[in-house]
DNA sequence: TTGAAAGCGCTAACAT
DNA sequence: ATGTTAGCGCTTTCAA
């Protein structure tokens, strides 16, 4: 392949023996050029497979049609949803969508938010509100519209597209007290640089807290998302000398985890054990016992970040943050105890 | 939100007390500057919250540093974990990945394929082989270096980084035949534009004729990534007066609804039925029973496709397509015919 | 309705 | 080692 050179509005102007401000035109304004001349340009375009060339449109008119998002990793369904309904709203738009992943480290989603500012980035979709003063300050300084999903907050400093993980897990987690449960264990993910998990984590705390008699325990594992780690913490839980009833997971991933784990070891979910996750994606139906969780709508969440950064773009600045309703799925992997 | 001046080398240059040159070098080549002023550079950088116009750049240097992937849907565990691996190779090389997401249909992905162009994209992945010529003539047009991925052909017009479908369905098949299965059916996803389902159903049909005593009975669905269609073409296999002995779907996902189908209909699989899948995604695992199917090593290909157009770009254009192998997983939806 | 020309922010060749 | 300057492809006044 050699190195080309690909056609520019100057070729195509040449081509269709109009001025490269017609061409523009054309492409830009179509109403404002004559019919005749439109087909002309429209022959040229064609024929030398021109497509305007993004730098100088962007350096020209100050507009790069460009939103970015900034995801902590594309290989997880929790993610996947959003950002697919996200993407649509946007592309019906004209929008294109630059999607960056940070591996869960806030140094990374620095440089990546940076790298899509310098793509042009007119918005930008961030996950979770956790990440270093510097960020934010940069956010600020440059002026990007952002807007945070997968959690809330009360504030006006951002724009939040998201639900009350907090909230939602003290209901399950409530849920759960309902049932009879009294010992209760948690298998999380990290809280560092996650404030998603960590709200979870604290909402469950808050439930027990105010239950006379009900306990808990906390094991850590080291992923959000792997589901072998989480079936070793579930393996530690069952050694202990006094069980837990139920085992919250603070995700679905984790949770399948679990009960991948009790299956291998002849544990019976739920008879023997409970197990909850949290986000409900596609396997918390596929599963066997199929799992009690948490629903998040990942769909509506994304398509109304897409609508708000619309907006904005649009010069309607006065908005406000969404909260999207969660809500507990009752299915056969919590059990009431007997 | 006010219109956001955002600063220029200009601006850094001035603050720093250099001219623009040695701002741009400071960026791009910092070996050949001062270390002083390359720190007296930096810091008008951070004050500033500076971040190089891409437009500019790309003007100037005629690199955008870019590539992109057009894929059907990211919505899909299939493309999730490849696509995850590509763009981490890429960016360890500072190259940004953009996605966009074409929802099976040509005409989107001829338009997505126009758009990343414009943004400046060096090089492409495309999914399957399926498109128009007029696609294929835009690329070869404007020499665009682009990889095929997910699937293989021998010749050379492109450059292929994928597995072969239709052997490996075969191999599937030819694994049921041997286990005493003779009445087979498959549930397929549309072969229109997916030259992927289209491969493994000739596959399929290639073993089985070379069968003496066997039959085959395919049955079409309307997705191929919806597992309640895939229930429903379940269904109506079972209803038929003759009964098949395994059910072969075109993937995953479908094979997942049919044994959720089963489940619901009291069918016991594998002792009733026996079904596979192809892909070997995250819940062929997690499924009751595990799901036998064809394991595709997602992560290679993304990071094969991934250093090869980056030696592509490198100037090494003298590249090969490159053929990944893919196994038989032999779990527990298949059982030997008694 | 169309054309001429300036200028967006940057890099790279050349000059010092 | 650093500065000067032309020009990348486009849009957008302004003029005709």
């Amino acid at each position: 392949m050699t190195i080309h050179s690909n056609p520019t509005v100057d070729d195509v102007a040449k081509l269709a023996g109009v001025s490269t401000a017609t061409v523009s035109r054309c492409l830009n304004n179509p109403e404002k050029v004559l019919v005749a001349t439109r087909k002309k340009v429209q022959v040229a375009v064609d024929e030398l497979g021109y497509t305007p060339n993004f730098g100088g449109r962007y350096l020209a008119s100050n507009r790069s049609r460009t939103m970015g998002a900034v995801i902590p990793t594309i290989e997880n369904a929790i993610f996947a949803r959003g950002i697919q309904a996200f993407q649509e709203v946007l592309a019906n738009s004209g929008i294109t969508l630059l999607i960056s992943t940070s591996g869960y480290d806030p140094q990374l989603e620095f440089e990546n938010i940076q790298a899509l500012v310098s793509q042009g980035a007119e918005g930008l979709l961030l996950i979770g509100t956790a990440r270093p003063k510097k960020t934010y300050e940069f956010l600020k300084l440059r002026n990007i519209p952002h807007i945070i999903a997968w959690n809330h907050r009360r504030n006006r400093e951002h724009l939040y597209v998201g639900f009350d993980n907090h909230f939602a897990m003290r209901e399950l987690t409530n849920t759960v007290l309902n049932m009879g449960h009294y010992r209760i264990a948690i298998i999380a993910g990290p809280t560092v640089n996650n404030d998603r998990i960590a709200d979870r984590l604290s909402g469950a705390q808050d439930a027990i807290k105010k239950a006379t008699g009900a306990s808990l325990i906390i094991k850590f594992s080291h992923s959000n998302s792997s589901p072998i780690l989480a079936g070793q913490a579930f393996e530690e839980l069952m050694a202990l000398e006094i069980r837990p009833t139920v085992i919250m997971c603070s995700n679905d991933a984790l949770a399948v985890g679990a009960i991948m784990r009790a299956r291998d070891m002849g544990i019976n979910v739920p008879d023997d054990i409970s197990i909850t996750g949290f986000d409900d994606i596609d396997v918390a139906e596929i599963v066997t016992p199929s799992l009690t969780t948490v629903h998040v709508p990942h769909r509506r969440m994304g398509q109304a970040a897409a609508e708000l950064l619309l907006s904005i773009r649009a010069g309607k600045t006065d908005q406000k943050s969404i909260k999207l309703e969660t809500r507990v799925v009752l299915r056969h992997s919590l059990q009431t105890k007997k």
